[in-house]
DNA sequence: AACCATCAGTTCATATTATGAACCGAATGT
DNA sequence: ACATTCGGTTCATAATATGAACTGATGGTT
């Protein structure tokens, strides 16, 4: 079996892997670039971009010639945003967690090693978190990033950079980002810091992801007890001091218990 | 020239279509029936999705195991809406307008013969139009689909139900639909209203939409004076009288001036 | 001004790739 | 017990996607 990565079809995945290559440092790109750096030929390229043109997932800036993401991958995003059952059921708990706290929430699901932000409520302050719907970050930066980890490595799944991964699983091992100084980006290290947030069921980051940047997360489990998504409190460091940390903590792991149940899902407890 | 309706790639125009597929009324599909509404072969089909799953483009609920879009699409369209310029130049804009009127403000582009909402502030009031980012609406019936499509027309573009699409334009030629008893579904009443539109610049829908909804809608123009987007202001009848659509259109108008400016765009005068 | 490099886009012969009829086993309904 | 419908798989076939080579335009360099 030389290269069969994948069954299915090739051709889509490549068009998707275009559609990728789009990023906030990236908007737009000129064809030979974009053939180039996704690894495909100028040709194949072009072909699948109009494809994805004719149906407007991808447009054309008039002026530069270049190419962008079109509507139809903002309606289609909506979309799926929309049609996600756990914003509509988080967030009035959200907004009562706003109010209760003071800080910005928000609620995220993981996606691959990184935490997908689903939605967001901003806290009254004006030094808040500013939660970007649609945005990514790593997970082992980010509290709800390690709620999650933490319940899929007890699930004996696979952890980014984690020191278990199974045989042959060489495409996990790659190098956990350091953001800011306090991040963890020793495989071991964040091996036991998520042994201790599965005990405790809620994690921190402080200053892990962003300096001044602290937040307290904790799961939202399903019908069968599997952490689905993870909801947070974030604020600057100064007012999310390690004293008030427990009580934020309780606030957040109830606010998630109480979405949880929502959702027909089972009580947080293990 | 039998059946060829565009060069590219088949297969990634099938999977965007399967894509499309879901909506507001359909979160979810089974793989049969999804397969036979768009008149895919099942096997194509399954493959296609197992492709855009790999992909994270859709994902399987794992109750159901049915399939819905995934959180690539989330992160796609936030990254498209993001990556749009309009956006972030109308903003502001957008904000003053809802503080000068008191009303919800949008702002919209053409697609299809849809508008779809790039983005929304809403107003103070509680009885306000709640304008959700990424949907869309039948630009006949919306006060911004107007000035859009008037924009088509002087353009010598052609318009949805139009009595002047061009010969053999058959796919245009589909029926206007009627949202409220206020629609106007008339092709020849259309064109008569476009006309009007496209010579004071800006465009009302009164209860053409959703009965008791009123909006007012003007275009941003780029610097070759072409109509790429259009904004509006929308709240309930009882507060957007007949008297009062004149000085809001003013504010309208004006506003969407400056945003066009802002965007190097000309002056919306013609 | 001649040159070179790089761009977007097109052509066309080739075989790789996507395709769909038929099939399987499991659920579900009658 | 039988009939449907489901999700998913197999496999021979040809239709489809592929990429090397080409065109013509543009812009920078010498």
């Amino acid at each position: 079996m030389p290269t069969k990565p994948y069954a299915g079809t090739q051709s889509v995945r490549r068009a998707i892997a275009l559609l990728k290559m789009f990023s906030d440092e990236r908007h737009e790109w000129g064809l030979s670039e974009l053939a180039r750096e996704v690894g495909l030929n100028k040709t194949t390229a072009y072909r699948l971009l109009t494809a994805l043109q004719s149906e407007g997932m991808v447009a054309r800036n008039p002026l530069t010639e270049g190419w962008r993401l079109g509507p139809e991958a903002i309606t289609l995003g909506a979309l799926a945003l929309r049609s996600n059952d756990l914003v509509s059921a988080a967030r009035p708990e959200l907004e009562a967690l706003v109010r209760e706290t003071g800080e910005t929430a928000s609620i995220e699901v993981l996606v691959g090693n990184d935490v997908l932000i689903l939605d967001g409520v901003e806290g009254p302050s004006l030094v808040g978190a500013s939660s970007e719907v649609g945005t990514r970050w790593p997970a082992h930066a980010t509290s709800t990033g390690k709620v999650l980890l933490a319940a899929e490595r007890a699930g004996g799944g696979k952890v980014p950079g984690g020191p278990n991964g199974g045989p042959g699983r060489s495409k996990n091992r790659r190098q956990l980002r350091k953001l800011t100084p306090r991040t963890i980006t020793d495989p071991d290290r964040l091996d036991r810091e998520l042994e201790r947030v599965a005990e405790r069921g809620w994690a921190t980051a402080v200053e892990e992801l962003e300096t001044g940047y602290v937040a307290v997360g904790a799961p939202i489990r399903d019908h069968e007890g599997r952490a689905v998504a993870a909801i947070s409190i974030g604020g600057p460091a100064a007012r999310l001091t390690a004293g008030r940390i427990p009580e934020l903590a309780k606030l957040v792991f109830r606010t998630a218990d109480r979405i949880s149940r929502r959702l027909g899902g089972r009580s947080a407890r293990r």
